[in-house]
DNA sequence: ACCTTCACG
DNA sequence: ACGTACGTGAAGGTC
């Protein structure tokens, strides 16, 4: 057997590497040892693409503080084949697995051991969440951030050796690149053996640590809900969503032709790069345009709001009949849309998915400051909603059409419940139109659409603590019309202001922090504590549905779920049956009585594909090509 | 690495 | 004292 010394935090380690049938009896009864104790586990893969044909699991390691043993399982190599076994007979006796970001182990596992990813869940602490319930920054927000390393160096040790960038080294010296260095590496090489023992030492002091800051702020339940949340997101991701390959390959065509037509009008006017905001301003300014918005740094500003005005056309790419229209505009403008549409979701989409047509979106179950899911690979959650070609390109299992499920209003209806505020409960109960009725408690009987808009985007506003210029450059309405907006809102729901300025307060004044009624610590930044409100009801309108998720996971719909979407559910479900089950889905996600408000769901049926849910309305945006 | 832009709720 | 729009993922360009 091969055994690497190691030192953390002082301390020295060993890292052993099972080789013959003597080591595997002498790892099996390590095992059968640290049965009952919490045994960290990582793995080592040739890739993060665990749906294709050629991924491979090429090391799993089990570990404590101080000792780990890493088996070689490669598929590819005829000899790991008892290591494999040893491997399942591991995980069959080990009775509490320690991963860091589970989600990933746990799809590699089930996908190239066959292991049960339910079992697995059942039994595991994901290091990553009791980080995210510790501190849910991101490295770029003054965080410590959710990856290994960095919570290894903020919390184990942070002189522990940087085997990364040694890996990354024998990867070069061995002839291989950052990308084929992982599936190619040599399973004994004594770096990569060193790198993912680390690893697996690293987390389980991490474990240590982290187990003992969630039991001290009392969040034991809350973690217990978010393995729940992971385990059914991961489900999900596994199952995967259907994609029209043909449809999509020819959206791919038409969007090159529309970007390479657009790019050639721009070229016209001297414009290279339509993606070059440099160049953009300077031809519209020799065209003899005045640009007056700049950026932050003070460059031209160039984005959509400017283009838009300038192609004399509304956010939604209407007419609106004010000027005549600019043509490098109106072509930067579409060429532009065509890249994006094509480059970050149809090309993807190609790129992506997997023999059975199937991509499977990595779905962070617990990602933003305020506990938000992030999906990613492709984007799913951001897919252009005004128009349906790029839905179009995702479909229901055949005899299955799509649905959607979505919360009525719920962060505004989060918000009355956390505020209290009468008037806006009694509104919800009594089934009004929120923002209409606010605009006739502004503006009286008399009010127009026009109002019931600017209501809206009031509260909008108050939820995301802007302020009435804010509010009037976003909304395009006259500040002196906001500003009254934004003074009688506070009239008419004082509650509210109150629980606003409480929450606030409490920020400024205690920890820069806010705790939500679901138990979490969000950290507020000193210089901008107007957010506090925002998280409070972000945050606990995101658990509304992952609780939702979870009562519709124990109801057996699980199999129909196919992407959370912040406050909606996209299924798919057999045609015959598509009411009855979008009826259940929908009534499962309603919280009848959240703090004395009602949390309503609607429920959408459409055709075979996701795009029927978005075909010609009155919110169609013009046509792509 | 950073900036700008753009897609969503 | 006042006001600050919230949260993401991804791509292309520039330095």
């Amino acid at each position: 057997m091969q055994s690497y010394p190691q030192t953390i935090d002082g301390q020295d380690c060993t890292i052993h590497f099972v080789v013959s049938s003597v080591d595997r009896w002498r790892f099996l009864e390590w095992v059968r040892q640290h049965a009952h104790r919490p045994v960290a586990v990582d793995t080592e893969t040739t890739g993060l693409n665990y749906w294709t044909d050629d991924f491979r699991m090429r090391l799993v390691q089990f570990g404590t503080a101080r000792t780990v043993w890493v088996l070689p399982v490669d598929r590819a190599e005829p000899w790991t084949q008892d290591h494999r076994q040893a491997v399942r007979d591991a995980f069959g006796i080990l009775r509490h697995l320690v991963i860091h970001h589970a989600r990933a182990d746990v799809l590699f596992l089930a996908r190239d051991m066959g292991m049960d990813p339910r079992r697995l869940w059942e039994v595991t602490t994901d290091t990553r969440i009791l980080a995210h319930l510790i501190d849910p920054r991101g490295r770029d927000e003054g965080g410590i951030g959710h990856s290994l390393k960095a919570l290894a160096a903020s919390y184990v040790d942070p002189n522990a050796p940087d085997l990364a960038a040694e890996l990354h080294a024998a990867f070069r010296a061995a002839g291989y690149t950052m990308s084929t260095g992982w599936a190619r590496i040599d399973l004994r090489h004594p770096t990569y053996v060193r790198y993912s023992g680390g690893d697996v030492l690293l987390t389980a002091r991490l474990y240590d640590r982290l187990a003992e800051l969630v039991r001290a702020r009392g969040q034991q339940r809350l973690a217990d809900f978010e393995h729940t949340v992971a385990r059914i997101c991961a489900e999900m991701e596994n199952r995967g969503f259907l994609v029209d390959v043909d449809y999509t390959c020819g959206l791919v065509d038409r969007l090159r032709a529309e970007e390479e037509a657009q790019t050639a009008r721009a070229r016209l006017f001297g414009v290279d790069s339509v993606h070059a905001p440099a160049q953009v301003a300077a031809a519209l300014e020799r065209m003899g345009e005045t640009l007056t918005e700049r950026t932050r740094t003070g460059a031209a500003k160039v984005d959509q709001a400017v283009l838009l005005a300038l192609a004399d056309r509304d956010h939604r790419w209407q007419r609106r009949g004010a000027r005549d229209p600019n043509p490098l505009a109106e072509a930067v403008l579409r060429a532009k849309r065509a890249a994006k549409w094509r480059t970050s979701y149809a090309d993807a989409i190609l790129e992506l998915h997997d023999a059975e047509d199937r991509v499977h979106p990595g779905i962070a179950s617990l990602q933003a400051r305020t506990a938000r899911m992030a999906v990613s690979r492709p984007p799913v959650q951001q897919l252009p909603a005004g128009d349906h070609v790029i839905r179009r390109c995702f479909l229901a299992e055949p005899g299955h059409v799509i649905g959607s499920a979505d919360y009525q209003a719920v962060e505004l209806r989060v918000l009355a419940a956390l505020s209290g505020d009468r008037r806006m409960i009694e509104a919800i109960h009594a089934g009004r139109d929120l923002h209409g009725y606010t605009a006739s408690l502004i503006w009286g009987p008399e009010w127009t659409p026009y109002h019931r808009k600017l209501a809206k985007s009031v509260g909008f506003g108050k939820v995301y603590g802007g302020g009435a210029a804010t509010l009037a450059r976003q909304t395009g309405a006259p500040l002196a019309d906001v500003e009254r907006a934004v003074r009688a809102y506070d009239r008419v729901y004082p509650g509210v202001r109150r629980f606003s300025r409480r929450v606030v307060e409490r920020a400024r004044l205690g920890r820069p922090e806010v705790e939500t009624v679901t138990g979490r610590i969000l950290p507020v930044d000193r210089h901008r504590l107007y957010a506090a409100t925002n998280y409070a009801v972000q945050s606990v309108a995101r658990d509304v549905l992952a609780q939702a998720l979870i009562d519709l996971d124990r109801k057996g719909l699980g199999e129909y779920l196919r992407l959370p979407i912040h406050d909606e559910i996209v299924f798919s479900v057999p045609r015959d049956e598509a009411h009855e089950i979008g009826r259940e889905i929908a009534d499962t996600m309603a919280v009848p009585d959240f703090f004395g408000v009602p949390l309503a769901a609607e429920v959408e049926i459409g055709g075979r594909s996701w795009g029927s849910l978005y075909e010609a309305s009155d919110n169609a945006a013009a046509p792509a090509a």
